[in-house]
DNA sequence: TATTTTTGATTGACTGATCAATCAACAAAA
DNA sequence: TTTTGTTGATTGATCAGTCAATCAAAAATA
């Protein structure tokens, strides 16, 4: 069975079991042995292969937001004006697989794990500043700077606190429903400050 | 030393001590020890007087809550009109003490926490609905049922996502400005819909 | 081509540390 | 003497991390 070249595989492999085991057993938590099973290999190979389980975790943690970076700078080249591609970010941030429970469990795990680990925050904090910057670069378009910064403090809270939310599931909110709140913020708050910019997109 | 009555006494400055330890912990990965000692008793004297670790922690939980209610019953009953009492829920949400770094950490393990353990995610529920019936009450006297609702559901997201932003302590959002961000997309919602009771409240 | 050597992949078994939980014992108050 | 409060010592389980050994492919050599 040893072929050469494994390497990639076996990290891809417990990277994504990481992530699966996180996810369902919510919260980070988890044993080496329950990520190796899942990943079908023994404990002994994921220290061999990332040291530590704590760099595993963070390599998690790398993979998860480069994943939802890349859905992003996909999802913005598609969309041509400000407003769409702000459409374009909510979008992105509500997907199917962003908004499964595991992932959002997962996704709670990492914020609490920043807390401690320094380089999980690290992460966490470029994730944050992207989505901010984001919005804020395409609401700038729409409204002056000043205005821009709110709106996108606002939306960007919005987004993580419907979120944080959908964890407890009661009351489950759909994607649509989360989707429409989001719009309807910036709608609303977009509205008496550019009558005209607002006005020339909304069809 | 040994005096009767010391039951209440020990459960509250354990109960005390274990959201202090979780907090800078940031985590709920704690151990009984730490608790104990923060707390100034044997390991021992905390599963005599909880039984286990999870009761302890479901207690911690029950306690932060329970405080966060009675601020919010006051500050709800000083408050004399809706939207009045919108802005006291508001300030209440983000007060100080609540918006401590500690508090917010502590806050955030617990959400993880409610993932496995169904009480926990129980108390969570019960503080989710809190808040948004009281937001919705209190909004239904100014807009239409379906308005209030949606406007409950974006401004409890709101204040959720204002807290889990501010767990990442990078470009951190004074009090203020959360609160005025909250207030904001509030009177912003509501304008339009209500202007008679939105103007005759805007003094 | 056949044979040997090297190297990467992989694991089972083990170790040391940590921790929740238990328990027997003791001290002071009632 | 009974009850309540309290602890030190211990146990048993769980886990991260280590290590020596194995196996098969690839590379080197004959």
């Amino acid at each position: 069975m040893p072929k050469v070249g494994m390497e990639p595989v076996r990290r891809k492999a417990l990277v994504d079991a990481a992530m699966r085991v996180i996810g369902d057993h919510g919260s980070l938590t988890v044993t080496m042995s329950e990520i190796a099973k899942q990943a079908g290999v023994s404990p002994a190979l994921a220290h061999h292969y990332f040291g530590s389980k704590e760099q595993l975790l963070i390599e998690t943690v790398r993979s998860h937001l480069q994943r939802l970076r890349d859905n992003t700078v996909m999802a913005l080249r598609a969309a041509k004006t400000p407003r769409e591609k702000l459409s374009a970010i909510i979008r992105v941030s509500f997907q199917a697989d962003q908004f499964a429970p595991e992932t959002i469990a997962a996704w709670l795990a990492f914020y609490a794990e920043a807390q401690r680990s320094e380089e999980t925050r690290r992460f966490l904090v470029i994730y944050a500043r992207r989505l901010r910057s984001n919005l804020l670069a395409n609401l700038k378009a729409l409204c002056s700077g000043d205005d821009a910064e709110r709106i996108a403090e606002g939306a960007a809270a919005m987004i993580d606190g419907l979120y944080i939310r959908q964890s407890l599931r009661s009351a489950p909110i759909s994607i649509e429903a989360s989707i429409a709140l989001t719009e309807d913020y910036i709608n609303t708050l977009l509205a008496p400050l550019s009558r005209k910019a607002a006005f020339q997109k909304d069809r």
